[in-house]
DNA sequence: GTCTATAAATCGATAGAC
DNA sequence: GTCTATCGATTTATAGAC
């Protein structure tokens, strides 16, 4: 007998799923991952799926929640300990190789979106996962800004929409070539952050 | 008896197909397009299909086509014309409120790609259409520097990716939030285009 | 080249047993 | 809560008639 109670039994399925399917999901993306398949390579059945989650569409955004909580806090470690913009662009340059390089999860990403277009429900999900994510990036921008001493080009909010929408196009096309260039990101960011001449 | 030769009617079958198969995917995505609806609704069978197509991934493909060339061709018109950078960044601004507002065609973008990307073949295919995309952007950038007479932050290969990548990453975020910020795509342009300060 | 008919396979979701 | 069995609905792709 494994230990727990019920629950916390119940909490270990729902977690498997969620690894399980994350795995597969971004190696094989979301519409060619059958729950089957996530099911018995967790090592239960489809019923579990349906016990722990309303079906595939709730599935798709506990991955995600999964997702981006990891991103941001890479991110976060990524910047720790800077004291200097160059540092701290040379950081990020490094999350964004590590993390748009192996870019399935912007796939994931847009194609979950692409699929759930038409659900209102699942849209408003997925944009308010969104707007959590950029609102962590404007604190990162706040943080980074008061720590560097540098007087970024525009509001940290829209500096936040550029670097999400930077990640998610970057990594896009960085799925289908190896050969796109990562250093734009990094590259761009200093460029809002360094103040305009005058 | 409608004129043309045969092969002159078969090229219509072909544009008829492409036309209806490009506003069936915009509206409701490239997965939940039966070739069957595309068939039917162009006045055809899917027979008429299968035999102008090796099958869906083509007709995608050409669709890819006929968008790529009509985005490039809009962006360079609203630069036409443009003496000044601050009338071009108007100009670009308006072109980005026009056509990632409007930005289904991002969304098909990346769910073609995603869904493509177990497929070799169809991953290069459009990895090259990515590359005549940029090259297009870079051509753009090459001129307005050259009319404005400004002086870059990076090189123009570089701002074509990063427009690119912004214009994918943003039309994605749109096609989910009617709230996102479309402006920061002409801010970016105008933070990369104009010399950073020393 | 296009159409009709059909094959062949897949998958999400549900019902009922345990 | 999980499993087994099955339904029901789709869809791509093909075979053969015209």
């Amino acid at each position: 007998m494994v230990a727990g109670t019920r629950a916390e039994r119940q909490a270990r399925t729902r977690e498997a799923l969620v690894s399980v399917a994350r795995e597969l999901f971004l190696r094989d993306g979301f519409a060619a991952t059958s729950l089957d398949r996530v099911a018995v390579e967790a090592g239960f059945s489809k019923g579990a799926v349906y016990s722990n989650f309303s079906g595939k569409e709730e599935l798709g955004l506990a991955v995600l929640d999964d997702l981006h909580s990891e991103q941001v806090t890479a991110a976060a470690a990524a910047m720790e300990g800077k004291h200097t913009l160059d540092e701290t662009l040379d950081a990020l340059a490094w999350w964004a190789r590590e993390h748009l390089g192996q870019p399935k999860w912007t796939a994931l990403e847009v194609e979950f979106a692409s699929i759930a277009r038409h659900n209102r429900f699942v849209a408003e999900q997925i944009a308010a996962r969104h707007r959590v994510v950029r609102e962590a990036i404007e604190a990162l921008v706040h943080k980074g800004v008061a720590e560097l001493d540098v007087d970024p080009a525009l509001p940290a909010e829209k500096i936040a929409t550029i670097v999400l929408s930077l990640s998610i196009g970057l990594g896009a096309q960085r799925s289908l070539d190896a050969g796109i260039d990562l250093d734009v990101f990094a590259a761009t960011l200093r460029q809002l952050l360094i103040p305009r001449p005058e």
